[in-house]
DNA sequence: GTCTATACAAAGATAGAC
DNA sequence: GTCTATCTTTGTATAGAC
């Protein structure tokens, strides 16, 4: 705990906006092109800053790109977390499939970048998959394991639940280009996906006796 | 009418297996690295053929990337299109829905391709989204409203159920990865998201009134 | 038709002046 | 802390032998 790491503290008012410089052009770059497509040049040009002192901020192209999924994940798991087991089940869920479509509306380049890095196997975020999300997950499959058992949501498959929320909202800021494309009109497009959302999850939350 | 293209008719045997090859290894290179994160290196090492010779089958590395688009397309619009306006209106979108996901579980190296692309903002097939695609599309949201409009399904927006369609299904070849290290067993993933996928929809398009 | 060799450009990273 | 210049590697594409 005796500060290995020497980022955070200690940086003068310069160092931290350049670096916050350079993290929001990263992330401009990043989720449009890729890593491979990224180049320094392009980071440089967004950030108005040289190629070497980009490296004087951060050690690797790589560097950077790490660590913008750190407040990518943080923000993302959050409102999985705060799902609370005392609440309305319905209420609970939907809250959260709330958040999840404002995020791919207010932070679309977050989700594209990764969207990226999983399309192309994970190759730098494995190991968060598999210890971070994986435990959330699991405690989430619990959670709606729970609500079916006492039967306030339909029997459905809790994972796939998950699934099925994430792949519908984060798609509004993964194929924007092709929603775009077809319906011009963006803010158009979150007001209707926001009523049927609601609709869809409802539907297949809601048990069928009553 | 009068063959400009000399490419499909009159080759030899060796040319189109070469050609074949070659589509093969661009494929699952393009697939999972995207258009810049693919070289031709890797096309002529996974096709056995030499760099040069690549060249000589297709002028360019864009060449091959585009040509991948058409199979794709041709086979992503086919059962859109042939949604039956006479048949039974949920059993109609069930199928094309299980249809989608086969798909996903088949030819998932298809779907990553089309999400790279989208990804980075359609730079190479927005001629077709704005053309054919939208066509398709509006079609295909003319026939739900129709089957909307005689009370078969529930009111809601066609569009995004479109959406919400390809969401669900395609993640499932684009988060492959993630999918997998959160639970390895693929075949079952399959199994179970099939079941899913139908309570869903169906959740979705049951009229709420009998 | 296919290969070796290579031209030419782009990209990540570093050296060293200021 | 920041810049110019440069090293090194990699990548697309071509020339020309066979």
């Amino acid at each position: 705990m005796t500060s290995e790491t020497k980022k955070p503290e200690r940086l003068t008012r310069i160092q931290r906006e350049n670096r916050t410089r350079i993290r929001e052009a990263a992330l401009e770059a990043f989720s449009r092109n890729g890593f491979r497509g990224t180049t320094l040049d392009q980071i440089a040009t967004l950030s108005s800053l040289s190629k070497p002192n980009l490296i004087y901020y951060y050690k690797s192209k790589e560097d950077i790109y790490l660590e913008l999924f750190v407040s990518l994940l943080d923000q993302w798991l959050e409102p999985l977390v705060a799902l609370n087991i005392e609440g309305d089940p319905i209420e609970e869920i939907l809250s959260y499939v709330r958040v999840k479509l404002a995020l791919s509306r207010d932070k679309p380049r977050e989700s594209r970048l990764f969207a990226n890095e999983v399309l192309r196997g994970c190759p730098r975020i494995a190991w968060f998959i598999k210890k971070d999300l994986k435990n959330v997950v699991e405690e989430v499959e619990a959670k709606f394991q729970h609500w079916i058992d006492e039967g306030k949501i339909a029997a459905i498959n809790p994972r796939h639940l998950l699934y099925s929320i994430w792949a519908v909202t984060q798609h509004y800021a993964d194929f924007e280009s092709q929603i775009t494309l077809l319906q011009p009109n963006k803010h158009e497009t979150f007001a209707e996906a926001e009523i049927y959302v609601e609709q869809l999850f409802r539907g297949i939350l809601t048990p069928r006796n009553a």
